[in-house]
DNA sequence: TTAGGTGCAAAACCTTTGCCATCCC
DNA sequence: GGGATGGCAAAGGTTTTGCACCTAA
């Protein structure tokens, strides 16, 4: 069970209290402000810990590790959270998206990332819950 | 300029001939078969050559180190390609997305990551071509 | 009391890089 | 010939983990 302790309450108001996207590293420098001697290892297990417990997001795309693909263009992807694949999905690219978000952003918008993530149909199941 | 030998060949042969979009490992692993000494700094060399000249696709989110958000609801997120930055856009998810996916690839899709591409505001200057 | 958490350091892991020999162009 | 590339191994950067000591519940 999670416990309450005075390192996590730190580094979720560190995250509440930013509108950047910070990494591992930037929040344990701030942390240190209020807990000098706490550890970068515990910066990451609690933003695990709390990523996994569904608390907060936490932004990759396929895993640590890249993935390749050979085909040039842009399309979407799928990827089972259950065994890792990766694979192509048919929708076609709404790229009226990116224009709107220019627009709203005042952004320039090249393109975007889509990825589905759920079970394939060779991992069957309930849904991984992350808690 | 870039040159053509065996290995970028047998390296490209390999993406080319697999419909998943595999790690740098395996596609090791796979080209070791026609070029046994082949070393895996090379393959992650060429795989880096590929990849910035646009003649593949490497799929992530933000680069290699993870980002957390304290904010738990699914939305859509811009990252500047030139300084990195990443902020939230207000585009709201389109949710109709994932029962269309489901629908026609048969898989079951929990949700989906949408990240935009560009240049933000602080960051004028024509997008990075890659090449 | 005790299971979970912390700090520290080492390990693990993925990826890049330096060096020198080799190979395209 | 000369610069780009390859093989090898070492380094680099991020994240995880083992361990002994704490601490919240």
């Amino acid at each position: 069970m999670q416990r309450d302790t005075k390192q996590k309450r730190a580094i979720l108001k560190v995250l509440t209290g930013t509108r950047s996207h910070p990494t591992a590293e930037w929040i344990y420098n701030e942390v240190r402000n209020e807990i000098p001697n706490i550890s970068l290892g515990t910066v990451y297990r609690n933003l695990r810990l709390m990523a996994d417990a569904g608390d907060i997001l936490e932004l990759d795309m396929c895993g640590a590790v890249s993935r390749f693909d050979a085909r040039r263009d842009n399309h979407y992807h799928f990827r089972c959270e259950r065994c890792g694949e990766v694979c192509d999905v048919d929708e076609p690219v709404h790229q009226e998206l990116d224009e709107k978000v220019a627009k709203v952003t005042g952004f320039t918008v090249s393109y975007h990332k889509l990825v589905f993530v759920g079970l394939c149909r060779e991992c069957p199941g309930t849904p991984i819950s992350k808690s």
